[in-house]
RNA sequence: GGGCCUAUAGCUCAGUUGGUUAGAGCGCGCGCCUGAUAAGCGCGAGGUCAGUGGUUCAACUCCACUUAGGCCCA
């Protein structure tokens, strides 16, 4: 207890001696230990890929999902938390692909599944040690011994159970989505993945005529960039509200859209011969262009249909619309029921669907339906276009939108209970709720949940591909016993050899594995292997009080808890969330590991500390949602304002705690200063109790800035004298007992911040019978009998005319040091002077005056003037406020003060009513008198009293040579108790003031002998003028 | 193209149910203070509250549109 203090702290330094404590003594373990018993505040991890190294954003959420379990631990919760693993997926396989040079599904298939999903599995785990180490420098407690893992047998068995329970409610149906494919590698790409490889490509543009069924020599016009697509066009799609045209071209007349005629004729306008609305084109039928699929038309196909994302920004405003390449045609067509079609191979190569082409690569027949369409007199114009088209970012092919046999989560039939979970979920921010993540409950479309890959949780589905008949299985025991053979691992190499018995015929696995969303939404169940263990567990474990993640969760992992926790148990899957927002570039830009625009994070920790870094993060807005431009300056800027005061101070208590060997006592202190800044440190304790209990980070961490503050440029700076006095008298033990507390409470309430520099702290200044780690300590309570809003009111309005004071000093230009006779505060209400009377000696010392002499009377140093009180009258005068403001303005001083002495006046509003107002209607404002300085900040008013007798200017010689004296000790770095000698030579103008004031510069200086001597061989230094030396010298240590 | 968020001093951000001198910190300049401090205090300069239009007696605040940035979805 109270080891010397090394005032050049190195934080970072410090974080490891912090680190290798928690090890020593399982400080982590022991903070769960204490509490196992107790209630439990729950909280998921969503766990992340370990193909990646972590990066801010995972630091960031990672010290939220830090600071709200060591509060609530604190708190007396039981806070479980372990971390997670995502381990399958697309990541994964692209990593992997790159490393083996694999380039397609063929490759794959051909380099054997089963090796190819053991090498999976050998690289998932590759950065967990990078990640262990980065999560627990930046001081995050969080249990990897017991972590779950979605590619363990166990997770994987949940994962079938909960497909299993959507299947039972039928919930789970088969279609088809349009995805972009690869024909080269003849795999479907995801969205995402498309983003990554647009590149500018030059197209055939042709723009075909339909004839129209029942009417003759009439043809619709559509423009297409993709000729290939035309055999499989089933229908024709206009927009209901543009008005389209049908002009008159030769022996025909083409329908398009009013607004492209100009381009399609652009020397001259064609006769027009009518105009309607989208609206009255729809169900016209047309004839098919190709043969292919003219039985359809019984099944609703060629015919028009309408849509709203068509425009007439480019084409006709008519829109081919192949259903089974584009996902607003089959969008369109689903809504009209157009049945689909997706004549073509794996390899993309028409099927014997397209008889002429059969066998052909689909792009490769481009010109020849071009070609064929022109000699059948269907093509009306031909040019090419340039635009942006995504290519596989493999092997560059350009991709083609089609069909893919894909299964779905019905969203629609359990949008409800969805919706009713959203509302139970305290979002923060709150706009979340309805906006953004509301928004995209009230439109989802249904979840294509299978991904035709290898690596992921098989789909548990079996099937007689003939009959139809299939199997959902929920569980490994199930599988076991509907075949007889024994899983270990349920990957895809080990069951899709698995033929089961069915009652049509043998079953054979459907191929696709789930998307990994789906394996990381299973995991409040699959965490615990539930329920084929731990079924009770769950009752109180779900949902969970706690989730954090980024913003970019919204349609992640946050849609798909909610999905599975409404779907499975009607209910949210957690109750409070916290969505941080992105951390950015100091420039605002994205952070890019190839632009380098940012500071490596463990540079960051190891220059500033991790308790910066996170204070940092904490304290912006990054924490409900917002981006925060991260720039190391910011985090040394934290480490500056808040973690060095509060340092200092901790290093001044320990100071002096040993120079008089002081020992912890419990005294609740009445000094004023005392009882004051156990008000603020309990003002602070119920903010920041509020804030976590709302997950409002950024209000609470920043309330630390402003009480440390208070405490070191306020509290300890007003009570320094107080721990020098030489002997322990009952105010110095006041002192050190109240700072103490302060301290002591002050870490405990920043710990679950700070984790590390409040350990430091508190392993100094805990008596022996405290817990051995702050982070095993209760959290605070609020003390109800140390909050007084009074005292504190009392104490801003002194500092209020304290600043006031300083300001006319400075304007004055004379010192502080420079004692005054008489500082004049003013103000006309009662409560505000009570308020300076209480804590006057507090101004008196601070502006170095003799005497504070509290009035009424402001008119004695101002002069008054009113405005009119616009928040109280505007409601009620409305239209005439203007005119009432000019009279108010117009007021005379008498008129004023009648008023403020409760009579009420009448104001003739023009033309209008009468008005009648009291001082409350009013704004009193004030103004310099113009012989006397003065300042003013709301009620209060300062004036000083500037003249200055021989006693007031000596005194004020003496101040300066402690001063000096006083810099002296300092330049020879002594210490705080050494003693000293001083010898001075100085000319007699100013030698009475060493004479007179020789017990106070002695006092004040630690000084044993003061001596004039005529020559001193010291430093000269100017006083007022005049030349002084001092010879300077350490007697002896105190 | 759609949804949501953001835009206030050179920088990072506050700004109550709309109410009349738009605040703080950092940085800059001047002054002050200093047996804890790498500090602190006072003052000053620095603002078309992104832009346009509207509602209102009154708009940073409410509404519409526009611009720029971000995230997600197309």
């Amino acid at each position: 207890m109270f080891e010397k203090v090394d005032t050049n702290v190195n934080f970072p330094k410090e974080e490891e001696k912090v680190l290798a404590f928690w090890d020593e003594i399982r400080a982590f373990e022991k903070s769960l230990e204490i509490r196992k018993n107790n209630d439990e505040y729950v909280f998921y991890d969503g766990p992340p890929f370990a193909t990646g190294l972590p990066h801010y954003g995972h630091l960031l959420a990672g010290t939220i999902k830090d600071v709200i379990p060591r509060y609530q631990t604190m708190n007396g919760k039981y806070v479980d938390r372990v971390f997670g693993w995502d381990c399958h997926g697309l990541p994964v396989e692209y990593e992997l692909s790159q490393e083996l040079g694999l380039n397609s599904k063929s490759e794959i298939e051909e380099y054997g599944i089963a090796e190819y999903n053991e090498a999976c599995r050998g690289i998932v785990l590759r950065y967990t040690a990078e990640w262990r180490q980065f999560v627990k420098r930046i001081g995050r407690w969080v249990d990897f011994e017991n972590g779950y893992r979605t590619m363990d047998r166990d997770y994987m068995e949940s994962i079938w159970w909960v497909f299993k329970q959507l299947w039972d409610k039928g919930l789970i149906y088969e279609g088809h989505k349009i995805l972009p494919y690869c024909p080269q590698d003849a795999t479907p790409l995801s969205n995402f993945e498309a983003n990554q490889g647009y590149e500018s490509v030059q197209d055939p543009a042709i723009t075909v005529a339909f004839k129209l069924k029942d009417e003759p020599d009439a043809y619709l016009l559509a423009w297409t960039t993709t000729p290939w697509t035309l055999p499989s066009n089933l229908a024709l799609t206009v927009h209901e509200d543009v008005d389209y045209v049908y002009v008159k071209d030769g022996d025909v007349t083409y329908v398009l859209a009013e607004a492209r005629v100009d381009t399609y004729y652009p020397s001259s306008r064609p006769e027009i011969v009518k105009t309607i609305k989208g609206k009255d084109l729809l169900d016209m039928q047309y004839e098919p262009l190709f043969p292919y699929f003219e039985d359809l038309r019984a099944q609703g196909a060629f015919r028009i249909i309408t849509a709203e994302f068509v425009t007439t920004e480019e084409g006709t405003g008519i829109v081919h619309t192949a259903p089974g390449f584009g996902e607003d045609d089959a969008e369109a067509g689903r809504v009209y029921g157009v049945p689909s079609v997706c004549p073509i191979d794996a390899e993309c190569r028409f099927t014997s669907e397209v008889r002429d082409y059969e066998g052909r690569f689909v792009k490769d027949c481009d010109s020849d339906i071009v070609n064929r369409l022109k000699e059948e007199g269907k093509l009306v114009h031909r040019s090419t276009h340039h635009h942006s088209y995504p290519h596989c970012w493999r092997c560059e092919s350009p991709l083609i939108y089609r069909a893919i046999s894909t299964w779905f989560v019905n969203i629609e039939k359990i949008k409800d209970q969805m919706l009713r979970a959203n509302a139970q979920i305290h979002w923060v921010p709150e706009h979340i709720k309805a906006g953004r993540f509301g928004n995209w409950l009230e439109n989802a479309r249904d979840w294509a949940i299978s991904r035709n890959r290898y690596w992921g949780c098989p789909l548990p589905l079996w099937r007689n591909e003939e009959t139809g008949e299939t199997v959902c299985v929920g569980s490994i025991g199930d599988l076991e016993e509907r075949t007889g053979g024994k899983f270990d691992d349920i990957h895809k190499h080990f069951i899709d050899p698995v033929i089961i018995e069915g009652e049509t015929g043998p079953l054979t696995r459907v191929p696709e594995v789930l998307d990994c969303w789906f394996e990381s939404g299973s995991m409040p169940y699959a965490q615990r292997h539930y329920p084929f263990e731990n079924k009770d567990w769950l009752d109180a474990h779900f949902p969970a009080d706690f989730i954090a993640e980024g913003l970019d969760q919204t349609r992640g992992w946050f849609y798909t808890l909610v999905v599975l926790g409404a779907a499975l148990f009607d209910r949210p899957p957690f109750e409070n969330v916290v969505v941080n927002g992105m951390i950015l570039a100091e420039d605002g830009r994205k952070m890019s590991k190839r632009l380098k625009n940012y500071p490596d994070p463990m540079h960051v920790m190891d220059t500033y500390g991790a308790d910066a870094l996170r204070l940092n993060m904490l304290s912006s807005p990054v924490v409900r949602g917002e981006d925060l431009a991260f720039s190391e300056q910011g985090v040394q800027k934290t480490m500056r304002s808040v973690l060095l005061p509060l340092w200092n101070a901790y290093s001044f208590l320990v100071t002096y705690a040993r120079v008089d060997n002081w020992q912890p006592t419990s005294e609740r202190s009445d000094h004023p200063l005392d009882r004051w800044i156990r008000a603020r440190l309990n003002h602070l304790v119920r903010d920041i109790r509020q804030g976590l209990d709302r997950c409002h980070l950024q209000t609470a961490a920043t309330r630390f800035a402003t009480f440390i503050d208070d405490m070191t440029n306020w509290y300890i700076r007003r009570s320094r004298r107080r721990f020098w006095k030489s002997d322990n008298d009952s105010d110095k033990l006041s002192a050190y007992a109240t700072l103490y507390h302060v301290l002591l409470t002050l870490v405990k309430a920043l710990a679950p911040f700070a984790p590390f520099i409040t350990e430091t702290i508190y392993r100094n200044l805990r008596a022996s019978d405290m817990p051995e780690s702050v982070h095993l300590c209760d959290y605070p309570d609020v003390i109800e009998a140390d909050l007084d809003e009074k005292l504190e009111q009392q104490m801003a309005h002194t500092r209020t005319a304290v600043g006031l004071g300083r300001f006319l000093r400075s304007q004055a230009n004379v010192r502080t040091r420079h004692p005054l006779r008489t500082a004049i505060l003013v103000s006309m209400q009662e409560d505000v002077r009570e308020d300076l009377r209480v804590l006057q000696d507090i101004i008196a010392d601070e502006l170095n005056v003799k005497d504070v002499d509290i009035r009424a009377n402001e008119e004695e140093v101002v002069t008054l003037s009113a405005k009119a009180n616009f928040r109280v009258l505007g409601p009620r005068l409305g239209k005439n406020m203007k005119a009432a403001a000019e009279k108010i303005a117009g007021l005379s001083s008498e008129e004023i003060r009648s008023l403020r002495q409760g009579h009420t006046h009448i104001l003739d509003l023009d033309g209008a009513e009468c008005l009648e107002i009291t001082v409350d209607d009013i704004l009193i404002q004030r103004e310099e008198k113009e012989d006397m300085p003065v300042a003013n900040e709301g009620d209060i008013t300062v004036a000083l009293d500037l003249y200055r007798d021989e006693d007031l200017v000596r005194e004020g010689l003496a101040r300066e040579i402690v001063h000096v004296i006083q810099n002296i000790r300092r330049d020879k770095e002594l210490d705080v108790s050494d003693r000293i000698a001083v010898t001075y030579s100085v000319p007699d103008e100013v030698a009475p003031a060493f004479d007179q004031f020789r017990d106070y510069i002695m006092g004040e200086t630690l000084c044993t002998t003061l001596v004039r001597a005529d020559e001193v061989e010291g430093d000269a230094v100017d006083l007022e003028g005049q030349v002084v030396r001092f010879l300077v010298e350490k007697t002896s240590a105190s």
